[in-house]
DNA sequence: CATGAATGAGTGTTCATTCAT
DNA sequence: GATGAATGAACACTCATTCAT
């Protein structure tokens, strides 16, 4: 009989199983991957993550046994989805440039996070434990990995310049999280994403310098 | 029990004038801005403050009324500081990309912060009120303004490539914020401030792409 | 260090549902009840509260919002209770003048507020929001009314001079509360409720002056 | 250096002793009484005191040791005027019914309480200490022993029926004091003090019921 | 499977009070 | 006479977590 003269009302024991499109495991994950992304880890509260799945909160430990699991499992679960899809267009038969230039398209376009990986990553490190924390850098470094294989193939076949296949990883990423970020809070709101990933891209290619060769 | 100074004990009341290296207000500043960087908004609490400054918490309360208030003067004070140094350099007679390349090395040697600014910024956005949200922001504008500057002017000189200066500058930020970060994180350890700079710029100035002209 | 239950302790999570005389809800109202009415709102802590109730704080808040939602839910029971017991000696069928008398003398029989209803409500008025201070009000108002309409009755069958109804009322309720308070503070000890009653409802139906028709 | 960006300023040492019409001492028991009888004695902080008298907190502090200390010098230095007032007009030379109009008009008129004094007195009561509580209730004592005196001289003179005087002084003083916070609260707007102190005169010469010897 | 009830350890904030100047 | 700086003890409120059902 929670908070005396709430309005809200929901009856224990099993749920029955018809119109149950989701499990609630599953839905738990969804919902807490949302909410950490868009406002970190410290600032969201288990309460908010039931709420949200209009389930309670005694629910999502039933699932998960602390709030640093909870996160830990909706995030790698996202970075997972991610370094899949984005596997799928490396795998394509183009340019790098070009795939990179899709992938950061389509990056940039799916919207509503706010912070961006790192960010979040890092500030829930604290709270983690050490399985976890490795748990989450694994998840981590498999983007990274992927996006790194292709830089290291294509250093190989003298498409790019041979700088360390890692450093173009790491800043190929940094760029996009950053700009996926502002371009959800502050950055003039006329720029599109599609534009925003070309330019990204040309400078990414052939940064800002005044080619010597040109003169 | 030898130390002396161990089992220390303060009682109320204004302290002696002597032995005063620095203004209170100011030493829980910098203490604030470090634990922030360090730790994030959330993750900090007024008390751990107060006990690096050894005084209470109703002594930083005295000098700023909110947790967010204190948040605030504490990272404008940094980035204050910051743009001052920053400027200095952009100030000098040299090519932009020495400039940029001495204020690489100089931010990516000096440590400690293990998040990065825009990180730490985006968390507490939530919390500050809006006076103080502008006030965070117009701080780091300062900055960005500074290098998007130089930038510009480099444009107008033909010593770099007619993009936006406002996107060079968020890239050039973006990526010594990130890499900074790493540097006391993750990252090879071997990876010294210096080659690091030195890669970065490199890769700023021309990017990974193989230049045309060479074929 | 005999009474075995004197250092008690209690571990989280749902009690066994034994030995549960009344709700931890309804207890909690009443220690509250009594609490506001004995030292006014400022003065009680929700600490105390739960203290009193064998419960920790955390508890309290489980049930109630803020203190001054307890507050009013607490004062609001307390109200529609002596509400009821009011209109049930209203409505039988004797003098106006001796069910007012024994209203009087039940209620300065019953002890322990130290404070009385106006006090307390007034006190507390800074700290509710409009709907609390509504509720509030209603739940007065409510006693007020009662009492009011027998006064409206009363005159129309020409029992009682045809001042305000309203005003009698008022009069009488300040005057019951009053007394009542002093009755377990200050006054002489030796006046007992049921004499008090019957002085005060001597005056409250002849008033002070000498009837000038005597002469 | 207080609150880090603050307005007003205000420099250390005696002030000028020009255009200092009152003590500091007097002004600040004057804001006190004022704000205590606004909102009572927990709610009123000692630094709300000192501000609306332009000075510090530790200049209150310099004059009384203790905000009970202030409470009670405050709250006894009100009544006392307020005694002498009433005591001026129980001199006069008029029926007793007349004299006590006059001070229920007065009372009624004069404004800006929102307390009254009882509610106010009783909710500081557990802050002071004993001797404290003794000042408080031989000052209130004071204002009731007045009138109680007029009535047993009117008892004497066999003006007013001969019920105990105290009761007759009490019951005046709480009717007064209750209609007075009423009158400046809820109650219909359109009740002018005049008429309300009216009313209650009547009332209280003459009561509700029907006089006996009108039939 | 899912919940309602309860806790313990904070967390930001307030406030009366103290003391050297 | 009056102040600025500092403290300690509370206080309202939050939240991750636990457990019997």
């Amino acid at each position: 009989m929670k908070r005396v003269s709430s309005t809200w009302k929901k009856s224990p024991g099993r749920p029955p199983a018809h119109a149950k499109e989701v499990a609630t495991s599953e839905k738990i994950l969804q919902v807490a991957a949302d909410l950490f992304m868009a406002q970190g880890f410290e600032s969201v509260t288990v309460d908010a993550v039931a709420r949200e799945c209009q389930v309670t909160k005694a629910t999502v430990y039933y699932y998960y046994a602390t709030k640093a699991a909870l996160f830990t499992a909706a995030v790698i679960r996202l970075m997972d989805s991610i370094a899949q899809k984005t596997q799928a267009i490396l795998d394509r038969d183009e340019p790098l440039q070009q795939r990179l230039l899709l992938i950061a398209k389509i990056r940039l376009m799916t919207g509503g996070t706010r912070l961006d990986f790192d960010m979040v990553l890092h500030e829930a490190d604290l709270s983690l434990n050490e399985e976890q924390r490795q748990a989450m850098h694994d998840a981590e470094q498999e983007l990274t990995n992927r996006i790194m294989r292709a830089f290291a193939e294509a250093i190989e076949k003298g498409q790019v310049k041979p700088l360390s296949a890692h450093f173009y990883a790491l800043a190929y990423l940094t760029l996009l999280n950053s700009f996926h970020m502002r371009l959800f809070n502050e950055l003039e709101k006329a720029v599109t994403a599609d534009n925003l990933a070309v330019t990204m891209m040309d400078f990414f290619w052939s940064g800002a310098g005044i080619s010597s060769s040109v003169v």
